[in-house]
DNA sequence: ATACTAACAGACCAACTGGTTTGTTTGTAT
DNA sequence: ATACAAACAAACCAGTTGGTCTGTTAGTAT
């Protein structure tokens, strides 16, 4: 007589599912190892979620969204000079995530480039993600701006858009060849490129 | 009494099969639907390949790797001045690729975002011919750093992996949100970044 | 206590998928 | 002309996959 938890079972199914997708895909993620990891028959799946791909857009709201807010926007507000703070946060990052990050890389751009031609509705929710990330750098920027950290002259969305497909662009590479010298690398070169923001003294 | 063309056979499957991965990823690529836009059978197909996968690796080696060097590592050889010609070519490119590059991103990426983590037989190969194109950008930047147009100190290697690595970046953000200023705006931060390689005069 | 609904369990299914097998035809060396 | 291998055509197959259907049980309002 295990006692009923409609919300646990639902977070255990997303949980999974957000493991798997991670590791394989979405197109690879399959429903029935989903349930299989969870302990969970297809009854209990098929009465949280209408599909799999309305599963993906839980996943994608409620599991990969939350995570990019923690990791990525949140320590965005304790920064002040972005030519010197920024590199100093991605410093810190490798051992801020776990491991599996290291291993597939940033979940939501993973999605981005499996799904975001093959369905419409995933591009939808991955564009905002992506727009509400590049937002959270652009205030930086624009603080940074106005307290004369970098040029007056930046377009700070510009930078924004371009700090992220850097970063997830270097991500992408790791899955070919991860080695600690290469985020090191990929490291300096984004401070290199930052630096070019700074006023002419 | 059609004549029969082995090489033109296996050469129509490789190139479907190339359009089918490129919009679909390799695991959403179906062998069946292959066969049926090359209008051939299944024994046709299993003659020339062993497997799947095979077809994938075949498609690698012979469509996506002929590709790359032809649209990115050829025109690198004219470059004299990077931190002046590389944007230069990159504003040239839009118009210099297919239509279904600018719908479906780089095939060499989207190959490795997806399989490279899945199958050690892919990353190899990925691996390698990433490695050949990151060969061709130290060997311009090298080139530029003996005629004084970079800096002495500048690491090639470094440089060159980030240079490939922002511009998949830029073409997967893309993916999600394709305009033309976002196109020029990618540029514009490449040509910042490489600004930043001048030696101080 | 009763009735009713949400929350499942688990058998079942049709479509699909990569791959195999068998047979036939075409080119080619002898 | 004959033999033989390469180059296919096409039916066939077993395992997989997302999804459905029926039934059962736990919670909850009355």
């Amino acid at each position: 007589m295990t006692t009923r938890n409609p919300q646990q079972t639902r977070e255990r199914l997303l949980q999974t599912a957000f493991q798997e997708i991670h590791a394989h895909g979405f197109q690879g993620m399959r429903v029935d190892e989903v349930l299989r990891q969870s302990g969970l028959q297809k009854g209990a799946f098929y009465h949280h979620f209408g599909s799999k791909i309305e599963l993906g857009y839980a996943v994608l709201e409620e599991q990969i969204k939350p995570l990019l807010e923690l990791i990525w926007i949140e320590p965005l507000v304790e920064i002040e000079d972005p030519v010197r703070d920024i590199p100093k946060m991605l410093e810190s990052l490798g051992s801020r995530i776990p491991t599996s990050m290291h291993e597939h890389g940033c979940p939501l751009n993973n999605l981005a480039q499996e799904m975001s031609t093959q369905d419409e509705g995933f591009r939808e929710r991955i564009y905002e993600i992506f727009n509400t990330w590049m937002e959270a750098f652009t205030a930086v920027f624009e603080r940074a701006k106005q307290n004369g950290y970098i040029r007056d002259d930046v377009d700070s969305c510009a930078v924004s858009r371009f700090v992220i497909a850097a970063l997830e662009g270097c991500i992408g590479i790791f899955k070919v060849k991860n080695t600690p010298e290469q985020w090191t690398a990929c490291q300096s070169q984004i401070a290199i490129y930052l630096g070019a923001l700074r006023p002419v003294t």
